[in-house]
DNA sequence: TCACTATGTGATGGCATACTCACGCATCGG
DNA sequence: CCGATGCGTGAGTATGCCATCACATAGTGA
């Protein structure tokens, strides 16, 4: 593996990274019914206010995300509708890997 | 948010984290070559073997590998297929994203 | 039995992340 | 101008992750 191959798996995995956390991988699902502000993410989420700002933050910087002000509020949306398909793969991972354990546990 | 549905994003969050590592990544496309023993993925990164061995043991436990014993090699291979279709997703959103930013250098 | 190969694992140091609290800044309504 | 609201961010702490070294274990072949 050269050093190239080597930063696009640096990139990729930045990538997936900002997702690999459950109160981000929140916000996304919600951000998928349209653009939210942070006071109805929060809210949403039950979490510190102060958290999910810096959850979006990361997000944000990793590109997944984009904001525009709207008077007081900061409202945040979905870069690409991608990573929506992206997250589906993973719920379809889990279940066929929930259902192979099934299995497993019925031999018992 | 109530609990059952924290817990189904922990879920998904630590399966998605299991692959945000540069050396995890490149493993996982590595062996969708088929079945690799630990030698031959660590040569074929560059990487230390003990330090494959511990990355390979946190995609074990997070369900996307299984592993076989064959004489003194331990072979290791991708469980769900469907991580594949993931990494593609990946992919697509990584370029979606650098055209983005292209389009957006490109008006400075 | 003895050297050798392939692999896993405990210990450790360094670094990044996550969360909380407190505060500051910008904006809006009055 | 003032209070209230929405939001970001510095500081501090706790926790976890990563890479490395050294060592232990298991199998292999002579």
């Amino acid at each position: 593996m050269n050093a190239e191959q080597k930063q696009l798996y640096k990139l990729k995995a930045d990538l997936i990274a900002a997702m690999g956390h459950p109160i981000r991988l929140a916000i996304v699902e919600y951000l998928s019914n349209g653009e939210q502000c942070v006071c109805d993410i929060t809210e949403h989420l039950g979490a510190e206010r102060s958290n999910v700002s810096r959850h979006l933050a990361v997000m944000l910087k990793a590109g997944l995300l984009e904001y525009r002000k709207d008077g007081l509020k900061m409202m945040y949306t979905l870069r690409t509708p991608c990573i929506l398909k992206f997250l589906s793969c993973v719920t379809e991972a889990l279940r066929q890997q929930m259902q192979s354990n099934a299995r497993i546990l019925a031999r018992l």
